[in-house]
DNA sequence: CCGCTCAAGTGATTCCCGTTTAGTGTTCAG
DNA sequence: CTGAACACTAAACGGGAATCACTTGAGCGG
């Protein structure tokens, strides 16, 4: 009862968050640093620091290191397949709706960088191809979803040039051509967002599609 | 001094490639390893080994690792520019020059899939902003062909949508978007190759150029 | 031939990474 | 009271990049 200044056996073994809190609380830390500094700034050890707990203490929650950042990135790709849902069911002409559902996409990647990166961009050498799997399939989904918008345009024979899959392909790789390098090479001399956006989709959607 | 069980001398120090035969033979098996097996893959003890000399060797020739990939990168880079520059000066149509350098590449970004990333896709994080900097240069003056054609498409009025600089940028980008998702998605089920890149050229071309 | 310099190469070491192992203290059902 | 389950820990391992202090040998003036 004396002295309890001491850190005696390493004191605070921070038994706060019993249960499945930790769980959260580690995903939240690691959310915040892979977002600021991402994928290899993202240590087991800086996330297990902020948590305020040791670095094998993770292993308790998650398998490796590359479940937690997925588990991220798939929150942040549910959030994509939200919005194309939403977007793919409105009442509106097929090639408006192919025109949001882009636009949303890069808007998206645009404000998710890290989780766009991850998902979008690595996937060679970073991480095995099976444990992407997971959330792969949630980008096929998303996917799938404007396929179909495409799909409904070839149906009523505006489709200009190519088959519904490689015109889905093109539209989607394009914009994702845009974003990505915008997001890897920010010191580029790019044109304003906007102005770039609105040229590629005007190109695109007039280039493919016919009124 | 009795025991002489020590390995001795280390027998082999490998003397063979005085002065600057050996920056070559690191340059050249850095080169195959890291072109089979990526950024990650090729590492300074696995280089070093290629060559059979110790990994501390190859900082008597290099700063560092990234050193090396962005010499190899360099070359491969240095390849696409003077394919550029042979195509922005031939005698033919703008438009066709046009679609000829953004066909070429991407021909060159899927036969030099991990040059191409290293230069195009990793940028964040694997490297700092710095160290790229001859690299970038060297792909900035590839664009600077590019831009340079478009511009004579602009300025012969069959520019339809955006800027010559926001149009120049859809252009590659939208080139880049395609061949850089075909090489970090493997998996995916694509289109074949050569509708891909029709349709896109033939989209893209009908949508920002007119006739 | 001696002794010198100097470039090229080396093993050991440092630091950081992800991950594993063996163990500690707490809680709680039987 | 016992012992299993749990949440956690320190220490260590192997592998990365990079640095250090040292050795080796070739070339060369005297």
């Amino acid at each position: 009862m004396t002295t309890v200044l001491k850190k005696p056996p390493r004191s605070a073994r921070k038994p706060k968050g019993d249960g499945h809190m930790r769980r959260g609380e580690i995903l939240e830390a690691a959310q915040r640093i892979f977002v600021a500094e991402g994928y290899q700034g993202a240590t087991i050890r800086k996330i297990a620091d902020e948590v305020g707990v040791s670095s094998t203490a993770l292993y308790m929650h998650f398998k490796d290191k590359d479940e937690i950042l997925l588990e991220i990135s798939d929150g942040a790709i549910n959030r994509l397949l939200e919005i194309n849902s939403e977007l793919s069911v409105r009442p509106i002409d097929a090639v408006t709706r192919v025109r949001l559902m882009l636009d949303a996409y890069m808007a998206f990647a645009l404000e998710n960088p890290n989780a766009y990166q991850l998902v979008f961009c690595a996937h060679t050498g970073l991480m095995s191809v099976e444990k992407t799997e997971a959330t792969q399939d949630l980008g096929d989904r998303c996917f799938q979803k404007f396929i179909d918008v495409v799909g409904e345009i070839a149906a009523s024979g505006r489709l200009r040039t190519g088959s519904v899959e490689s015109a889905a392909q093109v539209l989607w790789t394009s914009c994702h051509g845009l974003v990505s390098l915008i997001i890897t090479k920010p010191t580029f001399k790019w044109a304003p967002d906007a102005e770039l956006r609105q040229t590629l989709l005007d190109g695109m959607l007039h280039g493919l599609v016919s009124d």
